[in-house]
DNA sequence: CATATACATTTGTATATACAATTGTTGTAC
DNA sequence: GTACAACAATTGTATATACAAATGTATATG
C-alpha cells in the first residue's frame, strides 16, 4: 500500500503525519476485510469480539463491565450490543444472584457453534491481510507498535 | 502499549491475530487523541480532512468525487459532510458552470484561518502520539505498513 | 431529435455509536 | 432504619455512517 497513491497526492507528507495516516489507512483496510469475512454470519466485528470474550470465560459468566474492559474497541453502550446477540440466540443474559445490580452474560451452544465457523473466516482474513509478512517482520511490527 | 494488558487477557495470542489487534488498539488511541485535539474547533476528523484537501487544491475548486478519492477514510456520504462545513462557514459550494452535474467546493477565508489553528493542534497531537519514536523507527514502521 | 445509458450528487432510511440522564441496587454513616 | 453516596446497567437522544433509491445532467445511438 502506497500512501501518496492511495490518497492521490503528489505532495511530500512529513514523516510523523505520514505515519499516522499510514496507520489509519491500514486500519481501514483491516476493517474492510474483516467486516467482509464476518458478513455471512451477520455479526459485526464488535459482536464477534464479545462472543470471543465470552468463550474465553470458559463457562464463567461475564458482566457488562468485564466485557467492556476486554473489548478491543471500547463501546459506550455494551447493553445494546448484547441485545443484538441475544436476539440472534448467540448469548443469554440474566441478573446476578449475589449482586442484583450486575447481569450475567453467557455464550449459548448456538453461539459457540457459529463462533467456530467464524474462527476459520477470521483466520483466512488474517492470512490474507498479512500474507506479505514474515514472522520476523510481524515481530518487528509488534515491537514498534508497543511504543504507542 | 501492551496488548495483553490492554484487553485484560492472560492468554497467548497467536502472532498474526495479535498484530491485527495491536493495529486496532493503536488506531483507537490515535483517533481518541486526534478527536480530542480537534474538539475545541468543533470539527470531526473527517471534516478536518476535507478542509485539508481543499487547501491542497490551492484555489482550484474540488468536486465530491475528488474529495472522496483523497480522503483517508472514504465516506459513503460526502454531501452531508460538506453540508456541515458550509453551516460553519468553512467552505462554499456552487454548481459547476461547465458541467452542471458537478459541484465546486472551495475553502473560505474563515476555513483557512481556522485550519491554521488546527494545524498546530494536530502537530501537537502527532508529537504526543509519536514521542517515543526515533526517525529511524518511524521509517521502519512506514516500511512495514507498506506491506499491507 | 427521441431514447437510453452513464454520471454526479442528493435524499431517504436503517443502523451504529457517543454522551447524558435515569433506574435500580448495594454499602455505609449517622 | 433512614439518608446518602457509589455502583451497574439501561434508556433517551443526538449525531454519524452505510447502503439503496431517486434526482438532475450529460453523452451516445439509432
Amino acid at each position: 500500500m502506497n500512501v501518496e497513491e492511495t490518497i492521490k497526492t503528489e505532495k511530500i507528507i512529513p514523516l510523523k503525519q505520514r505515519s499516522i495516516i499510514h496507520l489509519s489507512l491500514v486500519e481501514n483496510k483491516i476493517n474492510e476485510v474483516i467486516t467482509n469475512a464476518l458478513k455471512p454470519y451477520e455479526v459485526s466485528l464488535q459482536q464477534f469480539n464479545v462472543l470471543r470474550i465470552l468463550r474465553g470465560q470458559k463457562g464463567k459468566p461475564a458482566n457488562l463491565s468485564t466485557l467492556n474492559e476486554r473489548m478491543v474497541t471500547k463501546m459506550s453502550n455494551t447493553t445494546r450490543l448484547v441485545d443484538k446477540l441475544i436476539t440472534k440466540g448467540f448469548v443469554g443474559r440474566e441478573t446476578c444472584e449475589s449482586n442484583r445490580r450486575k447481569v450475567e452474560i453467557t455464550i449459548t451452544n448456538k453461539g459457540k457453534a457459529i463462533l467456530l465457523d467464524m474462527d476459520n473466516a477470521m483466520k483466512n482474513a488474517e492470512d490474507m491481510l498479512l500474507d506479505k509478512f514474515t514472522t520476523e517482520e510481524l515481530n518487528q511490527l509488534n515491537k514498534l507498535l508497543d511504543k504507542f
